[in-house]
DNA sequence: TATAGGCTTCCAGTTGCTGGAAGGGCAAGG
DNA sequence: CCTTGCCCTTCCAGCAACTGGAAGCCTATA
């Protein structure tokens, strides 16, 4: 099939899908007379895989493993656990950052009047080391 | 004061300061005869400003909006509200879907045996649609 | 005077795409 | 047979927000 039909049988857009070839994310497919890609059930199957992955926040470099054991059927599953267990940790860092943030601005936020008055405590708040 | 001063009493990387300058976020500052940019108190005061907004998540052109309210005397309170406010929301969905991440991740971490065998239902749910 | 550091500019690379230009392929309609 | 329109190809540029490095000048100190 067409990059076309690829890609919306995959979720991905075309031109993401050209983008992880250049890069090496995906292999290559074959190509038909006509030059046109030309991808198999297996092409879209795994590039359905990547799109989820990136779904779950993994990075492109996450994926080329998580895609390599995939199509490993030698693999051990502890490899796998190792990868979404790191990037779970770093999530809940991201989480605990943002609820830091949040916080914090929160406060600001809360403390200023919003009127057409110049004072504001946000901005002091910002120049004063918030 | 030279920008290595300037550097470490704002705490922004030198580099960062002039990538500021470059980009129009912050005004090009004195130069010395030497060629040198020379810093006042006031161009660090408006230096950790950004830092501080930058790290409350705001991004560059926030801050400049933002930076642009902390020098403007007549400014309404209400200008500088709405900017947090906004912000806050964009924080407060940025948290939420990573924490809907976290769940779907969580879960099938928690499946995943993780030992020698290549049974894997991280890999399952990646392939099948999680 | 030699050396070590700080300063200058400019160019390139990072991550993960996305948009656009220029051109060829292909099926349907007039 | 030719046009229209959509699909495909490649390549180049740009987004955010820096960061690293090269080449070269300035300055302070031993």
């Amino acid at each position: 099939m067409n990059i076309g039909e690829a890609s919306t049988r995959s979720g991905l857009p075309a031109k993401t899908i050209r983008y992880y070839e250049d890069t090496g994310l995906i292999a290559p497919p074959a190509r038909a007379e006509n030059g046109y890609r030309d991808y198999s059930e297996t092409d879209v199957h795994k590039l359905s895989f990547v799109r989820h992955s990136r779904g779950l926040g993994f990075s492109v470099d996450e994926c080329s493993q998580l895609l390599s054991l995939y199509e490993d059927k030698d693999r051990q599953s502890s490899d796998v656990k190792a990868i979404a267990q790191k990037h779970l940790t770093e999530i809940d860092e991201k989480i605990r950052e943002l609820q830091e943030l949040r916080s914090t601005l929160h406060h600001l936020v809360n403390n200023c009047h919003g009127d057409g008055r110049p004072d504001c405590p946000i901005l002091e708040g910002l120049a004063g080391g918030a």
